[in-house]
DNA sequence: ATGAATGCCTA
DNA sequence: GTAGGCATTCATT
């Protein structure tokens, strides 16, 4: 038989639990906070542990309006709204007190204060009431005392008979009088106006309950307070009901069960893991799950599917941006055919249709265009689903929202910003694979409408949702927010249109080339059997190393980082004299490159429908804000040798009859550092349009030779990928002293300079981050901590990530700006490539002039610096003829 | 088939 | 020394 009766108020403990840590609150492996669930549950289980016979109920408020709320309406009126993170927790306790195994009880239109005072009163054993709040000492009598929780790691008291006049200044049977005498302005109880705790606990002192001092008014003195009580007798009559805890339990209520129940460890050790309560854990003997097992625990994000014929018949809510989502054919857009889409525009529910089975198709991309130029739209690489439909002739605007390229600003370090990666991190739900779907058909023709339905309405739905909780993440960094929304969602319908433009190459031309080099190649290979006397497969490192350091005995000059010799050109350059076979193999290489990676593979992308390259560009790859190009990558294109220069002539205007016009910075990234540094010199240098790689030959070593020239020029360079004295040293083949000696005469010509990377580095350091010109963030977790080559190298990336990724921000802006500038005056040319400081643009023969005046015009004028940003442009029928 | 290692093209 | 994409080889699945 059980010797006491435990009830605990559950919510009270939870609040002053939260309310505890608020400055620093603890939180769950998915963020979720628990400082509240923790201090709760820390304090019941020592409760039960030391009252290994007691009998429990967790008790708390029901949801909903409570017979005092309705008595009166302003009871806990002036309560600010419960937090969010406070109401998590409040969800969470009711779901996971009774998977503990513990008694858990609500009853509508009750607080847990009126079930507490019914079970008290009507139990037979002992009583222990758990909670802080003071309303609950009114019920302590003989059989019932309260435990009152210290504050987090503290004692708790125990309140008995005895003790509760010490602490409320009155005994136990009138701590409602003297509430409701008092007033409570954290629950609105009027109260007595005029009289506070002290004069309440005298009047009592003296008189007794309510009702006695109302019977005695006539003895009650001063006038003052007599007068105060007779004015406030109806709000103090109230406040008596909304105090005193004394409402009748039901035989039902009352004859609950309250024995402990096994947990349930199956549904506890999740959510237990998800908290990371490891020490509630520990009470119950488990372990929690690792990370990993964590994941597959979650639940899938769902949402309310409809299938609909019309975007008419959809009923959408609301009047703000539309989420869209389309399923195709294909993951290549050009190639892409139009399955379905669906529509959100609350989270929650998405409706579909499915398009490629509708009579009625024209009318369906008549009213979504309607609907999307009217209400706006978002989506999830938006990049896609916009390029899909242009092509059914619905051109959509710039979208509000772009998860994709939202996730990329907001966690640059992320290694995948798509949907299935971010929807767990964001919304803590998974995502179905589009394999599942598929059954790993690879297509989702012949899957069940249903079933792509609902994994489409799912995308949108979710897509939506991301976007309102990154919003609320934007509100916090105004700067990342102008980014994202100025910069990077504009920019996408850009690249969208150039990715749909395409570039044309002279198949034949480049056929007629490969067939050359390819005769040659298999030339130099004959050569090279004859120069060492055996047959080797030029294209394998490990074979070349074994002729060059073995056979010919050609003594290693650097490992690789694996720790084999290295054959790469640095290392050929040096052993060029030592024997012909390298000759012969820095020829072979220089080909088999040119033909493997250019010539032969180009072709391969040519698209069948429009006979042109569509490259993709990426816009939410690259660590410092770059874009990237792929499929082919047209960044990448020899220009440096003569022989891989040719490859340039191949590439022709998309359009018949037009022309390529080229622009490209001037040293844009120097220039950016002369701006983010101030430095005197070197703003200067720009300031007068010198040659800054003169300049700074000059003042590193007297005169601006040719050869110191070039030197000076690796040197500024190596400065804006951060330097070091061993990187230089290799680079200009000499000694890392004679290196060390020109930086430091480099940062006395240049002292800014050297202030401008300090900074940078102890930014790094103080915040883990470093930004961009525009505010855009890369993360350096650790940077404090790292050591030796770690941190060299963090160093010089950190340096890199605010001038390299400050010059990408610079180009992207312009990109904006040409290509609204080119739609409004010159409609014909249009943007086809980027490569990092150059942008080429298509046009009609004729406008070459007006193209070239656009494109200088609104690249130097992109972003206003602290020196000019000179732009050089160049025409010509292919990208050789137009660049420089 | 896949991934590490090596190498090379661009800015 | 920074930032990418992509080729071949070669060992592993």
């Amino acid at each position: 038989m059980a010797e006491k009766m435990i009830l605990v108020d559950t919510l009270s403990l939870l609040y002053r639990g939260h309310y505890a840590l608020i400055k620093s609150p603890l939180k769950g492996a998915d963020g979720t906070v628990t400082s509240g669930i923790n201090f709760l549950l820390k304090e019941l289980f020592a409760l039960i542990e030391n009252n290994p016979d007691c009998i429990v109920a967790a008790i708390s408020d029901a949801p909903g309006p409570t017979f005092r709320k309705k008595m009166f309406p302003e009871y806990k009126a002036n309560r600010s709204a419960t937090p969010d993170d406070l109401r998590e927790q409040t969800r969470i306790i009711r779901k996971l007190i009774p998977i503990l195994g513990i008694p858990f009880i609500e009853q509508e239109g009750l607080e847990a204060d009126d079930l507490i005072a019914g079970f008290a009163s009507a139990s037979s054993i002992p009583v222990l009431i758990l909670s802080p709040d003071k309303d609950l000492l009114q019920l302590v009598n003989k059989n019932t005392s309260v435990l009152r929780p210290g504050k987090y790691g503290r004692k708790a008291t125990l309140v008995t008979e005895d003790d509760v006049e010490g602490i409320m200044g009155v005994p136990a049977k009138y701590v409602a009088d003297l509430l409701a005498l008092m007033g409570d302005s954290a629950d609105n109880i009027p109260g007595a106006r005029g009289i506070g705790p002290k004069g309440a606990a005298k009047l009592i002192q003296k008189f007794g309950g309510i009702e006695d001092i109302y019977n005695n008014l006539n003895q009650v003195k001063p006038d003052s307070i007599r007068k105060k009580l007779i004015d406030s007798k109806e709000k103090v009559e109230l406040s008596l009901k909304l105090t005193k805890l004394d409402v009748p339990l039901s035989e039902a209520l009352l004859s609950f069960d309250f024995s402990m129940k096994e947990p349930d460890l199956e549904k506890a050790i999740p959510e237990l893991s998800r908290l990371s309560l490891s020490r509630i854990a520990d009470r119950l003997g488990v372990e929690l799950l690792k990370e990993e097992k964590q994941e597959e625990l979650k639940q899938e994000f769902s949402c309310k599917v409809t299938i609909v014929n019309d975007i008419e018949s959809m009923n959408l809510p609301g009047d703000g941006p539309v989420c869209l989502d389309t399923e195709t054919t294909s993951v290549n857009p050009i190639n892409a055919e139009l399955i379905g889409f669906s529509i959100t525009s609350e989270p929650g529910q998405s409706w579909y249709i499915d398009y490629s089975e509708s009579a009625n198709k024209d009318q369906i991309l008549k009213s979504l265009e309607k609907l999307i130029s009217q209400r706006g739209y978002l989506a999830q690489n938006s990049k896609y689903d916009s390029r899909v439909l242009k092509k059914l002739g619905v051109n959509l605007p710039i979208p509000s929202d772009d998860p994709y390229l939202a996730d990329y600003i907001l966690r640059p370090d992320a290694p995948s910003h798509s949907l299935k990666k971010i929807v767990p991190i964001w919304l803590n739900k998974t995502m179905k694979s589009f394999d599942d779907v598929s059954q790993g058909k690879g297509s989702l023709l012949g899957i069940p409408l249903e079933t792509v339905a609902e994994y489409c309405c799912i995308d949108s739905a979710s897509t939506m949702a991301l976007s309102k909780v990154m919003t609320g993440e934007f509100a916090k960094d105004r700067d990342l927010e102008k980014l994202y929304r100025q910069v990077e969602l504009p920019l996408s319908s850009v690249l969208a249109d150039m990715e749909d433009i395409g570039i044309a190459i002279d198949g034949d031309v480049l056929r007629q080339e490969g067939e050359l080099i390819n005769k040659k190649i298999f030339e130099l290979m004959h050569l090279a059997s004859e120069q060492i006397g055996k047959s080797v497969n030029l294209a394998s490192p490990k074979q070349v190393s074994v002729i060059l350091f073995d056979t010919l005995k050609i003594k290693p000059v650097r490992k690789t980082s694996k720790g084999a010799r290295s054959t790469d050109m640095s290392v050929l350059t040096k052993i060029r004299n030592e024997h012909p076979f390298v000759e012969t193999l820095i020829e072979f290489r220089e080909l088999a490159k040119l033909l493997n990676t250019y010539i032969e593979k180009l072709p391969n992308f040519v698209n069948q429908r429009t006979g042109l390259i569509h490259t993709s560009f990426n816009q939410a790859v690259t660590a410092t804000g770059r874009l990237s190009s792929s499929n082919p990558n047209l960044q990448n294109i020899p220009i440096r040798t003569s022989r891989g220069r040719e490859i340039r002539k191949c590439f022709l205007p998309p359009v018949a009859g037009h022309v390529f016009v080229t622009a490209d910075y001037s040293q844009i990234e120097l220039r950016v550092l002369a701006h983010l540094s101030g430095d005197e010199n070197l703003r200067k240098a720009y300031k007068e349009n010198a040659d800054i790689h003169s300049r700074t030959a000059e003042a590193l070593f007297g005169d601006s030779s040719f050869d110191n020239r070039r030197k000076a020029k690796e040197v500024n360079f190596s400065i804006i990928y951060g330097i070091s004295p061993f990187g230089l040293a290799n680079r200009l083949s000499i000694s890392r002293g004679e290196a060390a000696g020109i930086i430091s005469r480099y940062y006395e010509t240049y002292p800014q300079v050297l202030d401008f990377n300090q900074k940078v580095l102890s930014a790094a350091e103080e915040n883990e981050e470093v930004r961009t010109i525009l505010g855009r963030k890369r993360l350096f977790i650790g940077m404090k901590e790292a050591k030796g080559n770690t941190r060299k190298q963090m160093e010089r990336t950190a340096v890199n990530a605010v001038v390299q990724g400050s010059a990408a921000d610079i180009i992207k802006l312009a990109m904006i700006k040409v290509d609204n500038r080119l739609k409004m005056e010159l409609p014909e040319a249009r943007l086809v490539l980027q490569v990092h400081d150059e942008l080429v643009i298509t046009c009609p023969e004729m406008s070459v002039e007006i193209a070239e005046k656009i494109l200088k015009e609104e690249m130097e004028e992109a972003f206003s610096l602290e020196v000019p940003l000179t732009v050089e442009t160049g025409s010509g029928k292919n990208w050789l003829e137009a660049g420089h």
